[in-house]
DNA sequence: CTGAAAGCGCTAACAG
DNA sequence: CTGTTAGCGCTTTCAG
């Protein structure tokens, strides 16, 4: 008893922490009884209840979590890897999953992994050292080996927002094919027949899927979508700026221009407008995301919406499921309906050309 | 030995993950030989580093960082408490931050206080469960109470952006009275002498500086300020708008409007669109913070740009700077320039009036 | 150069 | 209803 008292005074003159061993001293019980009060975890009579509270309260004690987690083996912290966290579209996710998994008392980490799949990789290690409960990824690449093996350690992870192929690991992903077909049917509807399309560089399976749902509707109409309308971009504002430009020099009859992403589109809208046209006057431009921006912009722009908040919560919900009751059979595919928001930057084709 | 190999299989059983013990039994060696190996901590022969290092290869040996941090009492992790990370101009903060604590073995616990001060204390008090090396805080509010209380804990906190009343606590902000100061002779030498100032709501420090800044170099050219030209709203796009309009309603001579931020700014040059007025051949806007969104906006938006990687890199190293040497003395306060940057949304006074 | 052993602060059997 | 005890997986003396 005297050695520990020497100890508690030790460590008390470094770090000022005080300890469940402090409060068990001061409040005359066991370290057991304390354990069970603040976890609620056994019957304490209340007299007990009130003074080891009262004594938490005097010492301003807060539970060394650490310790806790390395015998319960759960952090109530989860992993979120994006590729950039100020990207707007991701930013929204990561609020979101943060809002919620707050509410149910986890907190995360998050990872850049500036779309480099050996940050990722980084990532993940860490975050494994770090004994997170789970993990939240959009991955950087369309690689997930390492993501499987992961996984098998006993860790659950979701992806979010994007398909890999090959790879039984839960998916939560909004539904791109039905975003592009709506959009294009909107534009037919509109009288649209000459569409342009600001395509990614290389196809993804999101951006692939929006472009699929998009020429169906097409087809269907029994419009021959002309593979030359498709201009190929990076996913910048410039970058669409340059597209716009681009595919009006390749097809001047084009009298609509469809997007796969938003700030291409405003971008489009830019370069449009640079080469004289008014939007939506001469030319209508539909985008995909809906980020905060689009419905600001002069003129606002008519784009699909991107279940953000809907993702967040789905994913949330998954993983804590995942968490709770560890046993993985097959994997999850959750598929979220996303939305087209009409606004300024279309209108009825009067054909231009 | 036999009772601890049992053990071993217990435990391999029910969670697939493999510890120091696993690995020095493998290897031959001691546990303290292993963990001295990992950390690099001891001269080892190179026949047992080799060895060491291959079992841990072999059996995807990670870390329980767990563990160690709660021997070492340092968790390599630090809390990073914002009101709202999808705020773009946060969200590229912490992006910042977790970019280059990344890069210095660091990892960032994100967490949205929502501009409310008991969700900011209850973040508080969960980091410091987990034991964080530190906090980078943009706080909810002017108040610093927990936040002093904090740091006399004995973790280290810097404030970011905000200027907090009597406090002794290391303060990261941007120039705000120099921004505003540089602004507004940037409007006077364009012949503007009637400018309308959309404000925040209430003051608070920075937008406070931004405006007394503001008032000053007008006054130095002689300019009476005339209070009736400041408008306040709210933070938002449509603030902005409704902002813009009741300005000019007020005093129909204006020519020149400067807002406390670009979201108002931007939402300002849509209301003065709306009123029929273009920008900036009838009227000039200068907004505050160069949002990504300012330089694509139509017409693209005068603004003075808010540091925010600067201020990300001076935070970071401040932060790691105290978690290094925990003796603190006097608060560090630092200032970081800002730069007025001249688009498409100003141009000299027409005098429209 | 290497090993044994004592904890970090907490939880969870087990034993009253 | 309450206490004792044995660890979680690591680091760090101390003792060769």
């Amino acid at each position: 008893m005297k050695m520990d008292d020497w100890k508690f005074r030790q460590v008390r003159r470094v770090i000022k922490i005080v300890n469940i061993k402090d409060i068990a001293r001061k409040a005359q019980v066991s370290v057991a009884t304390v354990s069970h009060v603040i976890n609620r975890t056994r019957f304490v009579s209340d007299e007990l209840i009130k003074r080891v509270e009262q004594t938490m309260i005097d010492l301003d004690y807060q539970p060394n979590l650490l310790a806790g987690s390395l015998r319960t083996k759960k952090t109530s912290t989860i992993g979120l890897i994006i590729p950039d966290s100020s990207n707007m579209i991701f930013a929204e996710v990561s609020k979101n999953i943060e809002n919620i998994l707050f509410s149910r008392n986890y907190n995360v980490i998050v990872c850049n992994s500036s779309y480099d799949i050996n940050r990722e990789l980084e990532h993940l290690k860490t975050l494994r050292s770090k004994m997170v409960d789970g993990v939240l990824i959009v991955p950087a690449t369309l690689e997930g080996e390492h993501l499987e093996k992961f996984k098998n350690i006993g860790i659950p992870i979701v992806i979010l927002d994007r398909t890999l192929p090959d790879i039984n690991i839960d998916t939560v992903v909004a539904d791109n094919y039905k975003g592009g077909y709506d959009a294009a049917k909107y534009l037919e509807n509109l009288g649209h027949t000459n569409i342009g399309y600001i395509d990614r560089i290389y196809d993804l399976p999101h951006s692939l899927g929006r472009k699929n749902g998009f020429i169906r509707a097409l087809e269907e109409k029994g419009i021959l979508f002309n593979k030359d309308n498709i201009v190929r971009g990076g996913f910048t504002f410039n970058d669409g700026v340059e597209a716009s430009k681009k595919i009006l020099k390749k097809n001047p009859g084009i009298t609509a221009i469809f997007s796969f992403n938003d700030i291409s589109a405003l971008g489009a809208i830019r370069g449009l407008t640079e080469l004289g046209l008014r939007v939506p006057k001469d030319i209508s431009v539909v985008g995909y995301d809906d980020i905060p921006l689009s419905s600001i912009y002069i003129p606002s722009l008519t784009t699909v919406c991107y279940p953000v908040s809907e993702m967040a919560k789905e994913a949330s919900k998954l993983l804590l499921k995942r968490i709770s009751k560890p046993i993985f059979k097959k994997a999850d595919r959750i598929i979220i309906p996303n939305e087209l928001i009409i606004r300024e930057s279309t209108s009825r084709c009067k054909n231009r050309a």
